[in-house]
DNA sequence: CAGGAGATGCGCT
DNA sequence: GCGCATCTCCTGA
């Protein structure tokens, strides 16, 4: 509902609209909003990892001390460090007890632009600034700390906000990046045409793929 | 633009 | 120890 007049404020993301399948979830979230302190993401590309019967997921073999957070409520925000130098972060969307996460790969800084120019001074372009998972969750400044935290809390200092709506025509999907087992499932989706989308590479070695449009 | 190598910490086998 | 849901710098076309 808006106010006459004015344009509705962004709207926070509920945890049910998150408590459903990852790879539904991922479709979701592309053009939403990720915001934390001044700088904030459209989101562009994400990947869906789901618990149980997928092998690339970190809660395939069950819960650990790292991947406990995707055990929990949907809606919360699962950080974690990787290649010893990079974090990466998700979206827990776990549904009937089933863990599950979507990985947040690139977005396009549509807000606190100076800011994450400061964060990223290796981007040539504003458009790389938030192209690819670690350099998104470096220009919002996402570390250890942050992990576990309610995207869904209005009082969260890292909120997801509803965006404008992709339509279903502009989103494609193809095989997920840089993982080295179940690489042929389509579980990475996003907005057709952006400049933010990351280059795909496939785990190991590199070879060209197909992209489908999603119907 | 594509491909290759190095950097670098830690979770898990 | 091994291998990683990666990025940057460098080369060659």
């Amino acid at each position: 509902m808006s106010v006459a007049g004015s344009p509705p404020p962004s709207r926070q993301l509920t945890r049910e609209e998150l408590a459903i399948d990852p790879v539904e979830a991922a479709k979701l979230l592309l053009g939403c909003e990720l915001e934390a302190g001044e700088v904030r993401v459209r989101l562009t590309e994400v990947e869906a990892y789901r618990g149980g019967d997928d092998p690339a997921s970190h809660c395939y073999r069950g819960k650990t001390p790292r991947n406990e957070v995707m055990f929990g409520p949907a809606g919360h925000l699962y950080v974690y460090f990787v290649y010893g130098m990079h974090f990466c972060a998700n979206v827990v969307s776990l549904t009937d007890g089933v863990p599950g996460a979507v990985l947040l790969r690139a977005g396009e800084v549509v807000a606190g632009l100076d800011q994450a120019r400061a964060r990223r001074p290796a981007a040539r372009s504003d458009a790389e600034l938030a192209k690819g998972p670690a350099r998104l969750t470096g220009v919002l400044g996402l570390e250890r700390e942050h992990n576990g935290l309610d995207l869904t809390d209005q009082g969260s200092p890292v909120r997801l906000l509803a965006g404008e709506p992709v339509p279903a025509t502009a989103i494609r999907t193809g095989p997920r990046v840089g993982v080295a087992v179940a690489v042929d499932v389509p579980w990475r989706f996003w907005v057709d045409g952006s400049p933010s989308v990351s280059t795909y590479r496939r785990g190991g070695k590199a070879s060209r793929r197909r992209q489908d449009t999603l119907r």
